[in-house]
Formats: C-alpha cells, sequence, structure tokens
DNA sequence: ATGATACTTGAGTGATCACTCAAGTTGCCC
DNA sequence: GGGCAACTTGAGTGATCACTCAAGTATCAT
C-alpha cells in the first residue's frame, strides 16, 4: 500500500528533528521515521540530507520572520514591537517550540564543518536577520525614540548576541521562571533603552 | 617501529579536534590522524570516544579555572580580576585558541544527544563555573565594589549569558575588531557597573 | 642472552551511514 | 479497462562508523 505525502508536513517534522538533535547527529533513519516517507521519497522530494537541513534553515528563518514582522505591525513602535516579539514569539518564549534555543544559533554553532551549502546558508539568514534588526533600530532614531547619533548596526549586533547568550542559559537551565526573568529584563532593555 | 605516546600532548591534540569540528563530527580517524596514536592505542589510554570527549572538556574547564584564578590573585579587585579575564584570556580574546568560542558553550549547544555521561559532565562543568562567577561577584559586593543588595547569582547567570552571546558572533564574524569592541564593553561593564 | 611485562600495531568486526534504483503501486485520461 | 505517467517502495550499495584483539615490538631485570 502507499501512502501519499505531504511535502510541508515532512519538512515541518524534518525541521523539529534538526533543531533537536544537530545535523549531524540526525540519521536518515530518523527522518524516515519522523516523516513517514521511505528513503526513495525523501531524495525524490528534498534532493540530500544537506538540502533538506539548508530548506528547515530557510522555513525556520521564513517563520520568525513573518512573525516578527506582524508584531511590529501592530505594535506602537519600532522597538515595541522588537520587545514584543522577543517576548512572546522568538522560541525562548514559545512553548511549542522543541527547544528553548533559536534554530539559527544551535545550527551556527554546530558549524557543519565543510559543508559549504550550509555554511553559506546560514550565513544568508543571519546576515538578514542583523539587517532586519538593524533596520528596526534605524526606525527608532528616525521616530526619535533613540537619540540621534545612536549606532543602529551595533545596537543590531549586541540584540543578536544577548539573544544567543540567552539561549544557550536556556538549554540548561532548568528553571523556567530564571530565563522568563532574563527574556522580559532583555525585553525591556529593547523597550526602554536608557 | 613503535612509537612511545604521550598521554597529555594527545589530549591536547583532541581537544582541539573537538572543539573544532564537535564531537559528533570528529570520527576517530580524525583523531588516529591528530594524535599519530593507532585505535588500540587511544582505547588503551582513553576508553572510548566519548570518555576521551569528556576527559577533554575537563582539561579545558580546569585549564580556563586555573588562568582565571592567577589574573583574579594579580588584578587589584575582584571585580577587575574578572574583566582581565574576559579581555585576555578568554577564548575569545586568545589567538592561540583554535576558535574563538568558549569550549563548554560550543559543547553545550551541540548537545550530544542521548549521551548521559557527557551531558552530565557539561552539566557538573558549567555549574561550576556558575559558583566561581557568583563567588567572585560576592567578594566584589563583600569589599564593597558593589551595593550590598546586589544579587550576586543573578549577576553570574547573566556573564556566562553574555559571553554566549560573544561566542556565538565571534563564529561568524570576520571582523575581529569587531568582536575586540564586544569584548571590552563586556569588561569595562564588569569593571564598572551603574 | 633470556624470559617477563607492557605497550604498540593495524587488519578486521558488525553496525550504521547517506544514498540509489528497479520493481511495484496508484490515479487519471480515453 | 487498457495504457501511461507519476509516485512510492525497500532491499541493497559502498563507505565509514566506533571499537576489538591477536600478533608484534620495545624495555626491562636477571
Amino acid at each position: 500500500m502507499n501512502v501519499s505525502h505531504d511535502k510541508e508536513a515532512a519538512l515541518d517534522q524534518a525541521l523539529d528533528l534538526f533543531w533537536t538533535k544537530g545535523y549531524a547527529s540526525t540519521s536518515l533513519k530518523d527522518l524516515e521515521r519522523a516523516t513517514g516517507m521511505h528513503p526513495g521519497s525523501l531524495y525524490a522530494a528534498f534532493g540530500s540530507k544537506a538540502k533538506l537541513y539548508c530548506l528547515s534553515l530557510e522555513r525556520y528563518a521564513k517563520r520568525l520572520s513573518i512573525l516578527r514582522a506582524e508584531l511590529q505591525a501592530k505594535a506602537a513602535s519600532p522597538l515595541d514591537g522588537l520587545a514584543d516579539f522577543i517576548a512572546k514569539a522568538h522560541p525562548l518564549s514559545d512553548a511549542d517550540a522543541p527547544l528553548p534555543v533559536c534554530y539559527l544559533v544551535k545550527a551556527t554553532l554546530e558549524t557543519s564543518q565543510g559543508n559549504q551549502a550550509i555554511e553559506g546558508k546560514l550565513s544568508d539568514l543571519l546576515t538578514q536577520n542583523d539587517a532586519t534588526f538593524t533596520a528596526v533600530f534605524q526606525q527608532a532614531v528616525d521616530a526619535g525614540d533613540l537619540p540621534a547619533n545612536s549606532d543602529a548596526k551595533k545596537m543590531a549586533r549586541q540584540l543578536s548576541a544577548d539573544l544567543a547568550g540567552l539561549c544557550f542559559y536556556a538549554l540548561r537551565e532548568e528553571d523556567s521562571n530564571v530565563i522568563k526573568e532574563m527574556v522580559t529584563d532583555l525585553a525591556n532593555r529593547i523597550r526602554h533603552p536608557h
């Protein structure tokens, strides 16, 4: 009996698996089990393990970016939107996420050694993310919410690093209240810069 | 012809390899090449890949801890010692380190899925590190360098996270001056809390 | 020299890796 | 219902994985 497969659903399953186990530690057997697809179908649909991984990275980044844009649109100010995003939508604050850790951060630290395609894709997505953060801080400067001589790029860099730091800490801290406090602290620092 | 092996030197080689490639992506072939040891000797000396990894984690943590203690002893104050450590000795500031990234941070984000021994060892070492940071902050409080109502534990937590965030950013930023600036900014925040 | 002890050697183990492809199944048009 | 294109299937590929162990070699004391 054949089973027809939903490529999008399979990609979601693969994303969760890669996210939790990492690229190197996820085997095709794992992917077969998670997606319900057989190796032939997986390769027909996605080409290779590395390409599937890249697709999952892209999918994650796009999903997060859309969420951020939505919150931004609803927020009273650019900085409020960014703070809302961190406090509500980021994997750190998302109970549905397989790990309280940004997928891109974890993937970067794994440095899928040697695979040029994966490293390039990661670099692209992270650069894009930094650019978005920079744009938001620049909007805040233009709106007068930040001093006119603020360095938007530097602030974006610091935010990226701060988020990554929280991801690291969230992975090993068992008390979720501690993380919640650190996340809201960070969000408040964004919302009310001094 | 047999070659006699220096266990300490081999462990150093393994440490560098695991540090750069990660646990899952480092094969025994890689370890053989790096240490010049044959599989039999490796297993006689270290027991298993996982045990060798744990030993390398321990060795790294101890080395870093000793460096920190030395700087602490020479410094004018506890906070100065901590700041010096970050600005001078941490892998972020150490040109000799294989990666400008704390080995323990990278290892934690890799979450050697499933291996209880490795996860336990990592957890121990990180907890120990947090405790040291906490102790230093407490010394600063006792010395009057920090307000009496300071939460040393919370400050240690934040420092751990900040360092991890910098590690993440250092991995992907090509311009070393950017990292240098972020590191000195962090060190100055430690030195002169507001 | 000789035998005992300790260490080194590397071919070989079964398991698992990412991946392929011929054969089988399905759905659709006429 | 016959023919065909598209998809699914899963046993099988060679490579590589972590790891073992019998055989070889060096270093002793005697």
